[in-house]
DNA sequence: CAGCTTTCTGGAACGTGTTCTACTTTGCTG
DNA sequence: CAGCAAAGTAGAACACGTTCCAGAAAGCTG
């Protein structure tokens, strides 16, 4: 029985640059309840210490090296403590995933797909994320299946699908339609699995290559 | 530190159509493949009854309500002798689904679809399954979850991505390319994704159905 | 049937995620 | 500054998957 409650944040979102700012009132409301801002720098500094701490953690040993106890120890806080942070291990990965994807993101802004055709440029994106995770595959297995499992919100499929109608399609935020949507996350879908495929080592790069530039090809015709 | 070790048997295989009826002497079949086979007809009912417990646990509560220890209270084995039929929770797990799998083989070979055109097909199979799966929420979505995740061995994509290529495309066995499997593939993986939004209400059974005919028009057109 | 091996059993024990408790520290706020 | 609630701490405790163990039961095999 254990409901995911979020007292501070703990959400993935690419917020991760909010420098604590102002607050209200304590009293104002008898525990609201997520939301609740990011109260002091301390705080702050608190929570990037656990997610760096859980990340390093994970990027050997993958997840089964991730241990709330070594995690709290080597963040500096009380186990407890990191529990008000977040309220369960898989909380902690996602803010980890989060952070992985702001990475991906910057990075696909720097240098952006030069392929010709929208198929193309998927496929060349997904790639690049492929080979960033695969530099630590323990990692990116922990992440993404634990990714898929969680209950708690997760955006992810969606913000790698309207990443790649954004930036392989080059559509405008306003002409994502629910169809359009349907389709690159159909991509995604099939993007993850192989990538999961991969980390078991039952497909080769290569394979994984082919696989996603021929779903790319039909998914994004037309686009 | 565990390994997947499975000293009966535990493969999924579609070899689930064992009624309790008559059986043979243990020895008829010298059960090949996995290593030592089932033995005797106390082995075949015990691993039934575990089978049966854990099912029917997992159908209230999903996954959390299947726990070893009340699977083999229920079953009426030891915790040890559980865990020589199946290794893991998720061995049990994928035992499961395998029945589950197999019910859904034979609905589709008493009804084939009716759709005209492959990709019609495909879709059809695919949301019989999902209807199928739904009258079951919390059994479904442990055990997708649980699929995805686990590192034993599960042919469980391959197996739904063959079955379309057959049923949906007609293709006999041998025409099977790892091309053609790579896209059924990506439908697969899009159908378990979709399959999982909708068990988490973040998509209606219509949108399902849109977004699961979008992309088979895609994936298997020219099929 | 005796002797051996394999399987089962009941139950203890271990590891790790999670929860709980009692206490201290921090950061206000009147 | 005194008071107070929120946040943090150390550490025990709990839950459940998993492992181990010693002995009983079941199956062979000679």
């Amino acid at each position: 029985m254990r409901r995911s409650r979020a007292p501070l944040d703990v959400l993935p979102a690419p917020e991760a640059a909010n420098e604590m700012t102002d607050r209200e009132r304590a009293s104002s409301h008898p525990a609201a309840e997520p939301p609740s801002g990011v109260r002091t720098r301390s705080q702050l500094q608190r929570r990037r210490r656990i997610v760096q701490a859980a990340a390093a953690l994970a990027s050997r040993g993958g997840i089964e090296a991730m241990q709330m106890r070594t995690v709290a120890e080597r963040a500096g806080v009380a186990l407890g403590t990191l529990y008000r942070y977040f309220p369960s291990k898989m909380d902690l990965v996602v803010a980890v995933v989060g952070e992985e994807l702001d990475l991906l993101e910057r990075s696909i802004e720097r240098r952006p797909p030069s392929a010709p055709t929208p198929a193309g440029k998927a496929a060349d994106v997904l790639m690049r994320a492929a080979r960033g995770l695969m530099r630590e595959p323990e990692l990116a297995d922990a992440l993404i299946r634990s990714l898929i499992i969680t209950e708690v919100s997760t955006p992810f499929a969606e913000r790698v699908s309207t990443l790649l109608l954004r930036v392989a399609a080059g559509l405008p935020r306003e002409e994502i339609t629910e169809d359009r949507l349907a389709l690159a996350g159909a991509l995604t879908a099939a993007w993850v699995m192989e990538l999961l495929e991969m980390l078991r080592g039952r497909r080769t790069y290569e394979q994984m290559t082919r696989h996603i530039e021929l779903a790319a090809e039909r998914l994004f015709a037309g686009l």
